[in-house]
DNA sequence: GTCTATAATGAGATAGAC
DNA sequence: GTCTATCTCATTATAGAC
């Protein structure tokens, strides 16, 4: 009988395509995508190195696959908690601390999770997102996490009426910061608190980082907006003697 | 006569062993340690592929005088920093607001000055310091980094007397977040803010992150020590509907 | 879909003349 | 210190049998 779909193989867990995208996933995440061959992906797949060609065309294709594979349902489980904070809200108007706990909510659940798969996805995420990779391998991160900035940009403006643009996208743009290096974990938080602060404790973490940005993000609303000339003002250090 | 000391040569305005430097620290930055080959190195620094080689052994040695290169008077400069804060206090414990731009004084100075070496040697850091690299290449850039961390640890711990080691490490380590993704710079923020906040206008970064970061220290110093058993404090997302 | 075999290229590193 | 030439190995990718 042909078989027209993916298959199960006969003793394996899952079948080739998904253990290659696992074992890139992993491996991409830990090492960057030139730090790693598709010799050792197929190694750690266990299948032959032929197959992530028949399977993916290129290297460059089977890390596109592997962000794209989960990068919708991140996005919509970004936008739905987003959407359950506004919901609660008598008006519609999400307080900042419902907003900042709806974008690390859904990360932090996942990467604290037993789900391995998610981890990785989130660290790879976190790690190559500080890089300037070629476009054609960014574009699709870039193109459906542009709405979840703009989506949560709107509602920050909402619960903070006063704070100028300028202001907000900054603000916004230090949680992000924030968020990306806790996920990224390379467990230097857990090394600087002398194992205070485990490093997979992500609900301590959470309960930090919301105090933390909301006030910072008050402290922004109360700021007026930047004047364009601006002189003295810090950041000349040589002619000091 | 012969030259003992590293000589000009006759032409060039620097010699090769910096011109190899300068060579790596731009292309490191810029695509990492995997992502650059000698080849490309000795190629931007219009050198041979052998004098590489010559002058620091192996590629990972490149890498290690590329860091080690700077990194004395980066953290030099950062403790100069901090001191200069706390001379400035009258009884000697500098407040938060002073810590903190004590700790992006030095590097949004270098980072938006005209010597593009550093900015690019500051990029290096802040882009590789959320991989999991290798130790014997992390090393060199830890140690040193570590006196840091726990100088200004004990200086905030001074302006907040009041606040939880765990809250401490945690604000600190979020101010690090800050800061790395800012030194890193692919961006992102004069994107989302539709070029209303310039990536290299370090001057507005800083007086953004001042008051943002100082206001989340004293949230997190008003706050109680987490207690170890935590339950249902939203990190489930799994059950429901 | 899976395997073996191999092509074609680029990598890090070294030897030895100058 | 610098250059040419080369060694050795790993890499991506493909062709073709099963």
């Amino acid at each position: 009988m042909p078989q027209t779909g993916t298959a199960l193989r006969g003793s394996d867990a899952h079948p080739t395509k998904i253990r290659i995208l696992d074992a890139a996933e992993e491996l991409f995440a830990a090492r960057g995508y030139h730090g790693v061959s598709i010799r050792e992906i197929t190694q750690m797949a266990d299948v032959e190195v032929a197959l992530a060609h028949y399977h993916f065309g290129s290297k460059e294709e089977l890390f596109r696959h592997v962000v794209t594979r989960r990068i919708d349902e991140h996005c919509n489980r970004l936008l739905a908690e987003l959407d359950r904070a506004q919901a609660a809200a008598p008006n519609g108007v999400a307080p900042v601390e419902d907003i900042v706990r709806a974008f690390c909510r859904f990360s932090f659940a996942k990467t604290s999770s037993a789900d391995a798969g998610w981890k990785r996805y989130l660290q790879l995420l976190a790690r190559t997102s500080q890089l300037p990779m070629y476009e054609p391998v960014l574009a699709p991160i870039n193109r459906p996490y542009g709405v979840i900035i703009v989506r949560y940009t709107e509602a920050l403006r909402a619960a903070l009426p006063t704070i100028q643009p300028g202001n907000l996208a900054t603000a916004f743009y230090m949680l992000q910061g924030i968020v990306s290096r806790l996920l990224a974990d390379t467990e230097m938080l857990e090394r600087q608190s002398h194992g205070l602060c485990p490093a997979a404790d992500f609900a301590s973490h959470l309960e930090r980082l919301v105090p933390f940005v909301a006030a910072g993000f008050y402290a922004l609303a109360g700021q007026p907006e930047l004047s364009g000339a601006r002189n003295g003002n810090g950041l000349e250090t040589e002619s000091a003697a």
